[in-house]
DNA sequence: AAACCTTTTGAAAACGTTTTCAATTATTTT
DNA sequence: AAAATAATTGAAAACGTTTTCAAAAGGTTT
């Protein structure tokens, strides 16, 4: 590749010209500022980003940091990052750390020496030590699908809303005993998410049927062995309503392999609208978030946090949740 | 973050000899080289990339080019890759096309001036163009479940042997009218998966069911439209061959809305064996790939040339496919 | 103990930029 | 038209490394 000498001999400038045309810093006289951009033209030249960082120049490159991309909600948001990200002229490094804290912590080590703007973390266990040092070092630091604390800037959805549409739904539809598959209590969106449950059935006057209650349920897998439980318990229940969709699945297996009908007998409502909710057998029922969207905004987010000259204040986007309504709930 | 400077000021040695500790390009005496190593561990230092790598040093970053992350079999290739690149201490930055030229175009020109050390291309229809001039210029280049010409390095299934072994396997139930709903014959892989549907039923002294095949179909809804129409056109079929997982979802779509089952009115076999298929109803038999382990391979091959001193010779690596078998052939 | 190799070391140049500073050129004011 | 000011420019230093080169230190051999 040319470097700017070369395109500062062939416009008959001196190299300082060139920066300053490309920077658009200082004023340059229209006369050579053409031949500035003829001669990078024909040389097809683009500055060394290397040299630019060195020079504390951004390096226009973020990390994202998620557990792991072969998941079924992460794609859509990830595209959301990365379509912002060109826009913007940015490149983003993928980082999986299979909520690993080591892993974590090797990439953020990596990503540091390699000069990266910012960082965004996906991840719902996350070691808080890691991003309060980074933020504390002065990276800008954005959260996305998850929340922190009131110093982190945030997207997240509107959990506890989602689940209280989704429970609500479930009501409206004549269905009073409804199971819920959760994942861990740990991870906040779960905490929410049964909060909102909660909520619809303490308002319809109805009670939490512990029975058919489980948590930390991690996974399609997972799902599918806990539901057959309860199932198998012959626990009454009319409904399960699985806080994601892969935990949906798990759930929808569980009842056709007991030989029941869905919706007939019980009815499913999932959590995420992950695109494979659509071509389930029956279409799934399930709580959209924009989860495209959502990595769009926080993309966009960080980038602002970059280019801004002094810090932002902190800022928690939370989206809201809507329930798409297909055929698995009666 | 410290510099060199200061943790050779620490050391009380010059820059030289901590860059010649942490390089490892020359003996340092053992008393100094400790002083160093305690140096850089207490002042927590990490050379600066782009410092090191104007000095012509490789950045440990590779580009993985492809179509789109929202995909049901990218994300287990990508996985394969980011976990071998990150046991070599790389990192990935993620680009999606959409198979469109210019983002295609506007990736390569980003990543050349970040000083990328090499590329992994793993999209259908690739503009050629583009991957001649990354490897003309000396770009280490390797494609990834797709393969160009003899001269590029690749890692690819074997497509003819996997469709042949799908349709010998529907044979081998009894099943000899046997639909295909294929993806666009300009992709080459999909070319390939035909002619081994073809010489499987040729050799069992089957003709191909003309009326019963299709082409150029790009995802579920097209899938389930097609099969839809054959379906109604009651062509006489007891099987379908869907050449991509998510396609074969469409098909089954379309296969039960008639009030048909599966496999007991007609069977099912996919490709691909995407994460989901375990999950279906009745759960996918279709042919699997090993994406992850492809991915791993294509990473280590790339990185393996990255690190040689001279050009490796081109390879194409062809992993061999496996029917897998669950429950929607009879 | 002198002469010779080897090994180890530090100084300085280089990588490709940006930016400060001073010099030059152009423009305005008198 | 000269003086004063403003705009534009180039030279050189700086960013944090690696590496060449030459010097210093340490060992051998005589």
């Amino acid at each position: 590749m040319a470097d700017i000498r070369e395109v500062a001999k062939r416009a008959n400038v001196s190299p300082s010209t060139v920066s300053r045309v490309l920077g658009g810093t200082t004023r340059v006289v229209e006369e050579k500022r053409a031949r500035v951009l003829a001669a990078i033209d024909e040389l097809d030249y683009r500055p060394n980003v290397s040299a630019q960082s060195l020079k504390g120049i951004r390096t226009r490159t973020i990390g994202l940091v998620i557990p792991n991309v072969r998941n079924l909600v992460l794609p859509a948001a990830i595209r959301g990052v990365e379509d912002v990200a060109r826009n913007h002229g940015y490149a983003v490094v993928l980082c999986n750390t299979d909520e690993d804290s080591e892993k974590e912590q090797f990439y953020i080590k990596t990503l540091k020496s390699r000069l990266i703007d910012g960082f965004l973390f996906t991840t719902a266990k996350i070691n808080s030590h890691n991003i309060k040092d980074l933020q504390a070092e002065g990276f800008p630091v954005m959260l996305l699908l998850r929340e922190l604390d009131e110093q982190s800037h945030a997207v997240v959805l509107d959990h506890y809303n989602g689940a209280y549409q989704a429970t609500n739904y479930l009501l409206s539809r004549g269905l009073k005993k409804i199971g819920l598959v959760n994942g861990s209590l740990d991870i906040k969106l779960y905490d929410e998410r049964y909060a909102g449950y909660r909520s619809a059935l303490k308002e319809a006057g109805l009670k939490v049927p512990d029975e058919a209650v489980v948590h930390g349920i991690d996974g399609g897998i997972e799902a599918y062995r806990a539901a057959t439980r309860i199932l198998l318990n012959r626990v009454d229940i009319d409904a399960f309503f699985a806080t994601s969709d892969d935990k949906a699945l798990g759930v929808m297996r569980a009842i056709k392999d007991l030989g029941l009908s869905i919706p007939g007998d019980i009815s499913v409502i999932g959590f995420d609208n992950a695109d494979i909710a659509l071509l389930l057998d029956p279409p799934l029922t399930t709580v959209a978030q924009p989860l495209y969207e959502m990595g769009a905004a926080a993309c966009q987010q960080l980038i602002e946090m970059i280019e801004a000259k002094q810090p932002v204040t902190p800022q928690i986007q939370r989206f809201p949740a809507e329930v798409v309504i297909r055929n698995s709930v009666k």
